[in-house]
DNA sequence: AGTTATATATCGACG
DNA sequence: CGTCGATGTATAACT
């Protein structure tokens, strides 16, 4: 089917378009000027302006202001997508129950409305990620520490998951706290929490922080908890390596 | 000038219209379909499907497959956004310098393509946020606890910031933590790193949690170390009562 | 530009 | 379905 496009519709062909659209499982996009209200986990609303709005088949829905990253106004997937006409204007609901949630579009004038019936089976693949940094580690735990140990991967504790649990040369126990990033303070606390709770029972463990990097803050509060900050920035994945591209920087 | 739109266009035509868009700070839409490629932080591939791109004059740039809410690959504004005909596909590439990162999308097949040029000056406007839930226990400590008195707001500490600092009824001090969604255990972890820092000097400090709710995970980490849980669900805001809605649940 | 904390975070994995 | 931790998190506030 490809597309289907509206341009300044009544908004009679407009609710047909969307409810028609949400019942094929199609995404629609529509430009329009309008009011958005946002009720559920907090709750706002936002004036007259031009916005894009993306509608798909899963219950996503997205308002995009002409600037920004993220939409002003969205509701993930698993929900309802309605469309009707109120006062002359075109009203798009998207709500959910879990949280209960709902985004109110009111168009007052819709420039354009486009259907699509996308058919995408592809999956997006990643490499670099931070389970690939884990897989790293668990080959070399050399490159944290000479004579490093790995005992356990993931280890389940009653305070959460530890990434690693090692033992270094002297057969001392380390538990080791991994990311992709930069260390950060809440990722001090993390591993300052598992080794608390390891020293309950061997006040000798040790705890390691491996990150990239780390600002001299989250350097200090680990050097004060006796903690161990570990660099690690590059890591070969066992995955293919990196392909040249057409388009290079 | 509202949107234009193209149907079906040459690759040639498709070029010219992202490079107007990005150029005359307008938005753009494209229904294709493509290949994806990303390298930045990570680096990742999208095999050929069928998705909607969207681009905006700050640079922002994303690529929606046809459910969930995130798209699948995006660039932040700030960067650019350029077009070009290569083997006879339209490619755009979005990058950015710091970080250094590049979206590149090769349209097979381009169905439709709509610029818009949108004008918005409205803000959003929010109500029932962290902040305003700060404003409430400001307001009303004796909520959180009789007698308790709030002496500090946002106290920058050599460990990072503490939401409260106040003292109880017999002027021990309480350091306190605000959430505004149910606590987890980084949020424990938060409040944990905060008290630490004052039990060096004084032994009495007082922790406390502040939050919806909390799992029982994080009641018994806060109990372990002699913190305390405070349920705070309702509160009122300054601001304008909830509107009643045409639609309403 | 770097750091810290929030978010209607979303998402995935696991129990 | 709740909980927990990662995210190419993005974003705002502040230094």
């Amino acid at each position: 089917m490809g597309s289907d496009r509206l341009t300044d519709p009544e908004p009679a062909a407009a609710v047909d378009l969307v409810g028609d659209a949400f019942r094929d499982n199609a995404m629609f996009t529509i430009e329009a000027d309008c009011e958005v209200e946002y009720d559920g986990r907090t709750s706002g609303y936002l004036g007259p302006g031009e916005r894009l709005l993306v509608g798909k088949g899963d219950g996503t829905f997205l308002v995009h202001q002409p600037t920004g990253h993220k939409p002003v106004n969205w509701m993930p997937g698993g929900g309802t997508i309605s469309a009707s006409v109120s006062d002359g204007d075109l009203v798009v609901v998207a709500r959910r129950v879990n949280p209960r949630e709902r985004v109110e579009v009111r168009a007052t004038d819709v420039h354009g409305i486009t259907r699509f019936d996308a058919h995408d089976a592809a999956e997006y693949r990643e490499s670099g990620t931070e389970a690939e940094m884990h897989q790293y580690i668990e080959a070399h735990p050399d490159e944290l520490e000479t004579g490093l140990r790995i005992v356990e991967h993931e280890r389940e504790t009653k305070y959460g998951f530890i990434d690693f649990f090692a033992t270094d040369a002297d057969g001392t126990p380390v538990v080791v706290e991994v990311k992709r990033v930069q260390a950060t303070l809440n990722h001090f606390d993390q591993l300052k929490r598992y080794v608390s709770l390891y020293e309950e029972t061997n006040s000798e463990v040790r705890g390691m922080l491996v990150a990239p990097a780390a600002s001299d803050r989250v350097k200090r509060a680990l050097r004060d908890a006796d903690l161990e900050f570990v660099r690690l920035a590059e890591f070969e994945t066992e995955a293919a390596p990196t392909k040249a591209t057409l388009s290079d920087f």
